[in-house]
DNA sequence: GATCATATTATCACCAGGTACTAATCCAGT
DNA sequence: ACTGGATTAGTACCTGGTGATAATATGATC
């Protein structure tokens, strides 16, 4: 139960905590004796502080970043299919959604990566193959705009040829943000029938 | 001079060295402790092997990798390209290396989705240019043959048209696996000059 | 002004995971 | 028997902390 005072016109707390969240979270090396010294206040006062805030140490949040980076199964998260398939007829067509997450995005920039706007097409467009096996054979893609950090993205698929026709399969994926078309790609999908 | 006697019981030091070196390759988080009870040598000489090889020690590894994966000033952010990239000549060319493993297969075929084949080009392509910001604009994709399950896929990109030639570059990426042609993609990457 | 709570600073002991250096020991080959 | 590389041992020291305890500062409240 701690009460705060709120009479006081200046919160060095709070506000040095904030600042001290902020300059870790922008610079994540930066150790105590620095932060100290940034903040002006004494390092117990530092550590005091990422106590309260939960903020490991630098050590900590070193070996954080490198798990995080090194984890083999999180590198791409593209075992299944990417998006979320919400309409599917087979040989017809599909519907997928797909938001574009922080780990989808170039760090600087908040575009997102084009393989995953890629990824999205690709898995529809062989999902929706009704085939025992299907795999991409060509693919020619555009991407119209860029697309940015949280915009959802809707792929719609069109099988452009029967299952008669061959081995071959045509599928043309569009990809909307709202209704704003971001990306088009025309893919030739093999399918080898049965077994 | 030196005869070879090979009547040891212990490892030979090269071969420990080398196991090592693989050790430590494929879980950077050990310690020396934890590696001198693997290889049955004192601590001690781990560490004279770590300075022989040039291995650094367990902080400054994951500390390594922890600025790779967020290295906020270089023009290629490394956090999530696909493949190790091994070879870079800014504006020229590139070479990556991505072996496929279990999660980027279909589990039933062992055959490598197409996105990882394509993320691995795409990452590749857009590295290699140097640029502030580089983005995919279109591509024209060929799998040439499936790809399978720990296949080593090298990939080449060679920047056809150079920085002076506006805000789109053509890059080609062909990947093999050995001596073989397994994929083919030509990429216009959008070019946002820094100044 | 005296008192109480909170905030801040100061110390001290300790830890992991090392480096750097020195010295001892093993072990084989000539 | 002596030599030299490989191995092991031991010590001092380093960074970047944790954890506990105590002293001091700054107000707010009685």
């Amino acid at each position: 139960m701690i009460k705060v005072v709120r009479a006081i016109e200046r919160l060095p707390k709070r506000e040095r905590q904030q600042q001290l969240a902020r300059l870790i979270e922008d610079n994540p090396f930066m150790t105590d004796r620095e932060l100290n010294r940034r903040l002006k206040v004494s390092i117990q006062t530092i550590r005091l502080d990422r106590l309260e805030l939960g903020i490991p140490e630098l050590r900590e949040r070193i070996k954080l970043m490198a798990e995080r980076s090194y984890d083999p199964v999180r590198s791409l998260p593209m075992h299944e299919i990417i998006g979320d398939i919400i309409d599917l007829q087979l040989d017809k067509s599909g519907i997928s959604i797909f938001e574009i997450r922080e780990e989808h995005v170039f760090s600087r920039t908040g575009i997102a990566r084009g393989h995953h706007i890629f990824a999205q097409a690709n898995s529809l467009a062989v999902a929706v193959i009704d085939d025992e096996i299907a795999l991409t054979a060509s693919a020619d893609l555009r991407f119209i705009r860029s697309i940015k950090l949280h915009e959802k993205c809707i792929a719609k698929a069109y099988v452009r040829s029967g299952p008669g026709e061959g081995s071959k399969a045509k599928v043309e994926v569009i990809t909307y943000v709202g209704e704003e078309m971001v990306f088009q790609g025309h893919f030739v999908v093999f399918r080898s029938k049965g077994e």
